[in-house]
DNA sequence: GCATGTCAAGTTGTG
DNA sequence: CACAACTTGACATGC
């Protein structure tokens, strides 16, 4: 019922997605940057279908695909095209093995843009620059078939409402790629779940739930309250569920509880997720070691409850 | 070889 | 006002 997802990376599996710099870049004529971006590319989209092939062999049913899998694409000085580049042709017919075995063994797939990406900025080149990551990360999802590009609803410049407006303002002109893919999360610091429900529902977007956002950034909703709410923005588009899981590395009891630990303390995983049919990315420092560490202890947890009620 | 500093981008909160 | 925290390890550089 519930499917376990593991976040971009693996600890103890020979899965290495490569990268590299606009500034190591800028130093070569464009031939090379071009040779040397499309081993990159060739080599990552290859460790793709490994990366499928291994978290399909572990159980997990879900893999966030790192935002870089073809490095500095959007670049203003560097940026290219998969048509571009001397191995293009191959690096397409890798994605589309791994969409082809991500689709047969049931794997979901999603994208996280990171930080730089905001639509809701007063700032017209952070917003353009912003458009243009998730077009890259829009056809890049097209082209594997991952069903959901994840954002934050980005800063407040002193009025949410004014900025979620902007938001919504950006919206429809994103490109159908990405309109029918985007989500939004409720962050740690500035936007939860009850800031973020109105502005879904308005889209007809659905709400990536973050427990352990919700819990740094509370707005009196309860843990099973705000799973509920964002259930049904996906529910209403006939669509999985999906959330979010971590812990904190110092735990609750003072202390910044913002950064992730290695693995997931059950007592953090919500009661109330038990048996949904959803999906959980686990945000773990241990990665794939976490997935695999918390599934075998709600299992266990799921069978000590029974005990008990027995 | 191995250690260390660097890396496109935004925003917030802290010192 | 400047800087670290978000998060992050591979790459590039220099010894």
């Amino acid at each position: 019922m519930l499917r376990f997802g593991l976040c971009c990376l693996f600890i103890n599996h020979p899965v290495l997605f490569r990268t590299t710099t606009a500034k190591a870049l800028s130093k070569l004529c464009r031939e090379e940057q071009l040779r040397k971006l499309s081993e990159i590319c060739r080599d990552n989209a290859c460790n793709l279908l490994l990366a499928l092939e291994t978290v399909h062999r572990l159980g997990i049913g879900s893999f966030r695909i790192m935002s870089p899998l073809f490095p500095r694409m959007t670049h203003p000085d560097v940026g290219y095209r998969l048509a571009d580049l001397p191995d293009g042709v191959m690096i397409a017919q890798a994605l589309e093995k791994a969409r082809n075995f991500s689709i047969h063994n049931d794997i979901r797939l999603s994208f996280h843009p990171d930080q730089f990406v905001v639509l809701s900025s007063p700032h017209t080149a952070v917003v353009s620059n912003s458009i243009r990551e998730l077009e890259y990360q829009g056809r890049l999802a097209e082209a594997v078939g991952a069903d959901v590009i994840n954002i934050h609803a980005g800063g407040v410049y002193g009025d949410k409402q004014a900025a979620l407006q902007r938001l919504c303002v950006v919206f429809p002109g994103l490109p159908a790629s990405v309109r029918s893919r985007l989500t939004l999360e409720n962050d740690d610091v500035s936007y939860t779940v009850a800031d973020l429900l109105p502005v879904c529902e308005k889209l007809s977007i659905p709400l990536v739930y973050d427990v352990h956002h919700h819990r740094c950034n509370p707005d009196g909703l309860s843990v099973e309250e705000a799973t509920d709410l964002a259930g049904e923005t996906w529910r209403r588009l006939g669509r999985e569920q999906y959330c979010h899981i971590s812990s904190p590395r110092s735990g609750w009891g003072g202390g910044n509880p913002r950064p992730h630990a290695d693995y997931i303390d059950p007592a953090d995983f919500p009661d109330c997720w038990r048996g949904r049919k959803m999906t959980v990315d686990v945000e773990a420092k241990a990665k794939e070691l976490a997935v695999a560490r918390l599934m075998e202890e709600l299992e266990k947890g799921g069978a000590l409850r029974k005990q008990c009620y027995e």
